[in-house]
DNA sequence: ACTTAAATGTGGGAGTTGCAACATTTACGT
DNA sequence: ACGTAAATGTTGCAACTCCCACATTTAAGT
């Protein structure tokens, strides 16, 4: 019975595991034999059904043991493609979020400051442009926790979920090609879609904020950003202080279009004097 | 220091177990402490940053015992707000599909056979449009996994997200309002967006088939259906046969407009006759 | 203030999982 | 066909989780 199982599963995995070995450069994972790269992959494509798999029921199914499970499982924990978990796995949050065990508690509740932070910038009944990326996740979580009455535009499918998931929310998706590794729409597209909505507030992240400016590492999020900066009465840029100094390929916003730079401490003092001398407002804890 | 904790939590919580409440309709959770209301509302919005929580690290989290976040998850899990696991809580994943530990073996392996019989249908390179649904998400993963080049516009967050995941898939995402209970969006954004776009071939879901054509019980998604169809060349629906009979509230399309029915069961004579009088095309295993 | 019920804590036994060392099987190259 | 190394299975023990019943605390109503 399990035979018959197993075999169908056979046919029916065929070569993802290509990708994957082909992603991870043939370190180690060239060696390894079919039947191994099949059961990763169906592991893999299961969770992106189920967000939580269990070591014991995956044995059941392969016909394997719970070992072998648990070699998978760790290996492609080790690979970054899933989170270990106890008894089994999750999948691993696309769009930069890592899981708490990744993380002390101390940076738990420093991200949920700053997220409250920003919403704090928020008005009830506020028209909102929110784009993609982990603290704008964070952001979208404390403001659907904070249960004002918003709509929101974001091209991030992870800001739509959770913001989505609040009674008094409510939210627009951007069209777009999609981005799998950071779970949100990009191109052409969404920036002409963005172009139809005019917005109370924006709230965005980066990848680096510096004396000349916000600059972002991904391609394509630029012009998104940049889109959403002229649609928006009132501009935020919500970033933690590990950013600050950070310089990346594409230049988002000049220091004199930030608008408010929300973060989770005092910028440099360099950085500090460019932004206000180009106008900034800067709010961060402690008095900002 | 828990003490500190604590009473961030207890300001960051506002009022979604109000929704939470309402929508259980008042039966025993009126009865409930804010203390408790908080707990879960944090439970349930930690579970959309992250996938899987663990017990220990909640009650570690919340300061309280394990047991009391045990029963917390429990009475989540029964009122359908998350996966219980063992060691902790996942996230539902919204869009109709249920963990696997609801659903027998032999249902997975239907559910699969369903969407690989689906798949046969795509053609390297092909272009689709894809709705939401539980069938059309298992019709993503079994695309996913085959492996081809093919491009896909969704107005699915899943489908997006899984077969996104697939190396060689472009999927394309449509815009519109977002809803949550099916992770998809609707309206006319999404409807205006689908026009512009001609495919090879559609796979669609719906809530019932019967003699009088298919038909859907989401309100709004039967225009995104009729829109999907009309950028077709050829229309695919995918319905396992508890489907077959059933009739509901809007109208999608009359048996001549159907084009493939794709089961997991052969029709009912009645209706078999009615679609195949109509011309319609009817796939199912054992010879179709 | 008193009563009552809900909410939470405690403790122990049963079941699951994790881990590591070692045995066995399988797959591949020569 | 043989040898080798990877892959998987096996076993035993420690750690963790679950669940039950009962004790204790907390919150609400009168």
């Amino acid at each position: 019975m399990w035979e018959l199982q197993h075999l169908r599963y056979k046919t029916l995995a065929l070569s993802i595991s290509d990708c994957f070995r082909g992603a991870r450069a043939m370190t180690e994972d060239t060696k390894r034999r079919l039947r191994k790269g099949e059961r990763r992959d169906q592991i893999l494509l299961e969770l992106r059904l189920a967000p939580h798999v269990r070591v014991a029921e995956l044995a059941g199914r392969f016909g394997v043991t719970t070992e072998t499970i648990r070699r998978d499982i760790d290996d492609l924990g080790r690979a970054g493609l899933l989170d270990r978990s106890y008894g089994g796995a999750s999948a691993r949050a696309p769009g930069g979020y890592r899981g708490l065990d990744e993380r002390s508690r101390e940076r738990v509740s420093e991200r949920d400051r700053l997220a409250r932070l920003a919403v704090a910038e928020v008005r009830e009944g506020d028209s909102l442009m929110i784009d993609a990326g982990s603290t704008t996740m964070a952001f979208a979580r404390a403001l659907a926790l904070s249960d004002m009455a918003v709509t929101a535009v974001t091209n991030s499918l992870q800001v739509a979920m959770i913001l989505g998931s609040a009674p008094r929310a409510r939210v627009v998706l951007a069209p777009g090609g999609y981005r799998h590794d950071e779970a949100a729409v990009i191109g052409t597209a969404t920036v002409d879609f963005l172009r139809g909505y005019h917005v109370d507030a924006c709230f965005l992240g980066a990848a680096g904020i510096g004396v000349q400016g916000v600059s972002e590492a991904v391609e394509g999020f630029a012009a998104i950003k940049q889109a959403m900066l002229a649609q928006s009465a009132r501009r935020h840029f919500i970033l933690d202080a590990s950013k600050f100094g950070r310089v990346h390929l594409s230049h988002v916003a000049a220091p004199g279009e930030i608008g408010t730079l929300v973060s989770d401490a005092a910028p440099t003092p360099d950085l500090h004097a460019a932004l206000s001398a180009a106008g900034a407002r800067m709010l961060y804890p402690d008095g900002g």
